[in-house]
DNA sequence: AAGGTACTTTCCACGATGCGGAATCGAGGG
DNA sequence: CCCTCGATTCCGCATCGTGGAAAGTACCTT
């Protein structure tokens, strides 16, 4: 059995463990926090979490503001940016064992403000047409990826979200109704996929996981195809396989 | 004076500033690192460089691949989305002086992808006209945040952006010709500064600071409003006070 | 396929380093 | 102006991280 200090990893930092929580206490509060309130919610002391906060400001990881409130800084929109092309470097081998498996064009998507925008993309060798290149920004409602990606945010952000974009009518098939929409998020919440039956593109099926695990989800896989090929049995094992990649592409 | 251990400001963490080191040696690189290569490039001891990177794994801000080569993870991206938030809200009162100073509309914009997103702004009193909404998408070559987000870009990632997005005519005045963008991109990193004369939209005049430091550039400050009022005297001390309030809000 | 090489990972004893409680400082409210 | 609460600094102690070197492992070469 692997030995543990206070719920952390052998073989890691302490203090750097400690930083990173500060880190998620502020990037999860509302607004800013002083250094009273960092240390009630990470159990550390004031002069700890001060001195942390310190060396995280040095680097521009957060921020303070006139009155010593704390939030987070512009370091990580630097890593972000980044980070995101990372991630996409590591999604292609998914993405190419996904279209081995389905036939069809695998996708990558994130959350970019109130869009969906696909970030990846390994293409069916059965299609010369495609459903949505690198770089297009799709409504999160009509489309099975940002069905995902907004299962994966906290009810009432989801639902701000949708009141600024309105649920516009793609196809006949397009989910117009809040109240229908949030039912089927509820659906995509619990079994763990979503999909998009001609929704967003008359003749075109999509199916969509969450990448990473559940309260870390950065983005979605998908696979479209044409609906009167890529339906029913098609899709059988299709989704597991696609969730298992979503999962180890998330971890890392 | 104040004491400095190794270059690093006094009574900050060492092990959190190493760590810092190799998130940001990552973030510079392109593709994958080994333990050896970050070992070499932050003059850490290669042990020490793996302690730290399983801490940063264990949290997922670095990603692993199976052949132990190392990339940034995901946890830069969920607090980006964070920072974004605390970095508007910082920006508001900035964006007010701005207003009060010029008495024309004051912007916050970022780069997303290939395209420039507004993400913050407080209105002139004088205008009932809106000239870019938050959430508005632009081209980065007609406009002087454009400008100012590519000029901060290393050239050759600016010079692929552009031979991505092209350099579509918005007005007559439009910059169409990559050998004369490069020339105003170079004006733009020397005065450290941008103006948008009409080119994204007839009658408009922008003038654009960069948020941040050389080097560490993450969005762009902007004051606009009608070319007939708003320009020569107008502008004159206006991007001094801009180029500060850029720098203060990117200092944090 | 076997050997060699280079890298990653583990281990350990040392001591520098971060720890947290307590003292001090400073801001904001009464 | 004083008082209170929170932020910051200080300091002695022991914990925790450190880095060299050993062990293990993947990969390349022949």
């Amino acid at each position: 059995m692997v030995q543990e200090v206070g719920g952390r990893p052998a073989g890691t930092v302490q203090s750097l463990d400690r930083a990173l929580d500060l880190l998620e206490t502020l990037a999860h509060a509302e607004g800013t926090l002083g250094v009273g309130e960092l240390a009630d919610r990470t159990g550390l002391a004031p002069g700890t979490v001060h001195r942390l906060l310190q060396g995280l400001h040095a680097r521009g990881f957060v921020r303070r503001d006139g009155s010593r409130r704390y939030s987070l800084g512009t370091g990580a929109l630097q890593l972000a940016d980044a980070a995101q092309r990372a991630l996409v470097r590591s999604a292609r081998p998914f993405l190419a064992d996904l279209v081995r498996l389905s036939g069809e064009t695998a996708n990558l998507a994130v959350l970019e403000g109130d869009d969906v925008v696909y970030v990846g993309q390994v293409s069916s060798p059965h299609t010369l047409r495609m459903f949505a290149e690198v770089g297009r920004h799709v409504p999160p409602h009509s489309t099975a990826v940002g069905k995902v990606l907004l299962a994966a945010l906290p009810r009432d952000r989801a639902a701000a979200l949708l009141r600024r974009t309105g649920l516009a009518s793609r196809t006949s098939a397009t989910i117009t109704d809040p109240d229908a929409f949030a039912v089927e998020l509820d659906r995509v919440r619990e079994r763990g996929w979503a999909v998009d039956e001609q929704e967003q593109e008359t003749g075109v099926r999509c199916v969509a996981v969450p990448v990473g695990v559940p309260g870390r989800i950065v983005a979605a896989l998908s696979v479209s195809g044409p609906a009167d090929r890529f339906a029913g049995a098609a899709t059988d094992g299709l989704v597991e396989a696609m969730q298992q990649a979503g999962r180890e592409l998330g971890a890392g």
